[in-house]
DNA sequence: TTATGTGCAAAACATTTGCAGGAGT
DNA sequence: ACTCCTGCAAATGTTTTGCACATAA
């Protein structure tokens, strides 16, 4: 495919970095540029997107594209799955082996060439299940 | 959750409804729109929103929140995963049967009660590949 | 008859882009 | 110096919404 750019060491692009890496949850481009904002108040939200972007395409992030009309960012690379709460739209990561054994099933079961998957389950997170029992 | 509302059989709700019924593809709320405008021209864009929103809520079709900027949509409601080329962006059902398997294992690995999920694959569609090697 | 649905246009969002000046290498 | 990057603002693309009129039940 394409060979990482040649990417500048920039201020923004470092904050952009660790404000992403601070956080477990998987904030979308404007709560970024939120984040961001505390340390570079005058950053623009055109640079947060173009360096999400930027960092997805070079493996350095994750970019999520799940349910829901936003975008998410993640900055833990390694292979995991992810659940997404239907009540409050909240996204956690989950973590089930079964990786290998699904792209093999795809890869017999239709003629493209599989390069991998995402699954998106979907539920009631903890917090809004005892929302509901309170009533 | 919700019971489908009271819902009307209209002209515009039905011919929808057969246009997406009629493809295999899976077609953007804009796609549908230009399909069913061959039969109803003055039809507006916001119903046609609307009325795959709502069909999608009471479930005779299936709103696909996949890769890419724009939803998706698909009237076969039984369950299939989808693989998305990173090339052309088309979309393909994919069946393989590994979802009681999948949940199970969800519903043991995190503290949401898991209600479903969706798999999407992506890979390079048969199309595309040819067209590489011709070069 | 009356709640629901429709067409139209405007609004609301999310994201991308053009450009002139700024900063890494 | 020479690119690449940034801030800003405007443009784009997708989806939602307000409203007055139409229509299914």
């Amino acid at each position: 495919m394409h060979e990482p750019p040649n990417m500048r060491f920039t201020t923004q692009r470092q904050i952009i970095l660790e404000e992403l890496a601070k956080v477990t949850s998987h904030p979308t481009a404007n709560e970024v540029y939120d984040m961001v904002r505390r340390r570079l108040p005058r950053i623009g939200l055109g640079t947060v997107y173009r360096n999400l972007e930027l960092m997805a395409e070079s493996g350095i992030i994750l970019k999520l594209e799940v349910g829901g009309t936003q975008k998410r960012f993640d900055a833990t690379v390694s292979p995991h799955y992810h659940v997404r709460c239907t009540r409050c739209n909240k996204v956690d990561d989950i973590d089930i082996p079964v990786q290998q054994h699904i792209n093999v099933m795809a890869t017999a079961a239709c003629d493209y060439q599989i390069l991998g998957h995402h699954i998106e389950f979907s539920g009631i997170c903890d917090a809004c299940a005892q929302r509901q029992q309170e009533h």
